[in-house]
DNA sequence: CCAAAAGTGTTCGTGTTACACCCATGT
DNA sequence: ACATGGGTGTAACACGAACACTTTTGG
């Protein structure tokens, strides 16, 4: 019955394998996430998150990052495996299995990257989506779920931050993926005790108010501990 | 250079998709996994989980189910899903990228089929495995690992217990899975703190000593707790 | 009557929460 | 001088950890 319809896939006998991104990036104090507004014949105008197919020659994660340097020009990404979506009717031009991951970007760097296979690529504030298309936005409910899990036993949100950065940066990164507020004293009592980030001899000024410390991570790595 | 051996898969221009599970079941006591002995040419002996090529036409989770039926003959078996290896030369016949899904099991009623396709087909102690061909050894590795997280904040472990059971027996479910002794007056003061279980009018007599209560799990559902 | 496992409370220490004021800078 | 966000401590509470004896059955 797919394989009636006249597509690029339609030759397959089995189903092949495909990668979509979902990247998140802060953005003026709120968390965003790219999507690409699609030219595709049966998909104009819709929009999605990255993604493509994988080589054969290729591994999911070499088609991650390849995928993600095509469209925001970054390497050495962050990008964590979310699962995979695999129903059949997923894609109506034929049988594509995806493995979806999420990405974290320091947004301020990502410079998108203009190209003619698409009508548009942006970021979009997370709690004002548009409508997406094939089962990209399960798979952004995914990926917030797990991010958000992962923001209380681990140190993955210095894959969001820049190098250095205020602890009330810090902070309202973690009210914003959180949606909630947080006790200003509490929080840095909790951060400071873990001994993940350091205090750098830097300040941040011009912000009208009185400096603020910048901090860094300890560690290069990603790994657990519990934070909140 | 994947193309030119001559094997099953090799005509394939893309990979294509296959799922492997991890099952696990409780025997005297003591967290076990299924494993198969293979007869499959280039893989005479070596065991492996069980697993299979998704059909074009069903979904991932229709291919767990249908593989688990034929091996255990066991329907509405609880499975989720792992994650996706995908690594290119995880399998030398061919590019195949599996969908791994641990899978649990009341182990009683868990009759093993034997069919003429296996060597073998049996239940090994987690803590006695044999070498494992493909990449099996880091799925079940994964596997445990989010078994032993999922026991915290999950009621996940209805599904490999009986119906009835004594807060004993499920105790001995935790301590064998997360390999650690815990205080018998502290955890079943959590378990019911939670409401989680409820206890049944029957006993469990016979066992030369005090008979005990029988509990069940108050929800059929799978869903998030904080257990410990 | 002895062996074996069931069942049951309290204390202590640690970690989480709630809460308010002074400080340094830019305008 | 005033507006803005930076930076700091303490007290109440909840939760988890440690710990020992009595009860009921089978043999």
């Amino acid at each position: 019955m797919i394989a009636q319809k006249k597509t690029q896939f339609a030759r397959i006998d089995y189903a092949i394998v495909a990668t979509d991104i979902i990247l998140f990036g802060i953005i003026d104090d709120t968390l965003h996430t790219l999507l690409i507004k699609m030219k595709k014949t049966g998909h104009e105008g819709k929009w999605a998150a990255p993604g493509g197919l994988m080589d054969v020659k290729e591994s999911p994660e070499d088609a991650v990052k390849r995928i993600l340097e095509e469209k925001t020009g970054l390497k050495d990404v962050f990008a964590e495996q979310l699962g995979t979506f695999g129903a059949v009717n997923r894609d109506n031009d034929g049988r594509v299995v995806a493995i979806a991951y999420m990405a974290l970007v320091h947004a301020d760097p990502a410079i998108l990257r203009t190209t003619e296979e698409y009508a548009a690529v942006c970021w979009h504030d997370i709690t004002d989506l548009p409508k997406l298309t094939y089962d990209h936005g399960e798979m952004i409910e995914v990926a917030l779920e797990r991010l958000r899990a992962k923001l209380a036993y681990t140190n993955i949100v210095r894959n969001i931050l820049p190098t250095n950065f205020t602890l009330t940066e810090l902070q309202n990164v973690y009210e914003t993926i959180l949606s909630k507020k947080m006790d200003k004293r509490n929080f840095r009592k909790k951060i400071l005790s873990l001994g993940i980030v350091k205090k750098t001899d830097k300040m941040k000024t011009g912000e009208k108010s009185r400096p603020a410390a910048l901090y860094a991570f300890k560690d290069k790595e990603y790994h657990a501990i519990d934070i909140l």
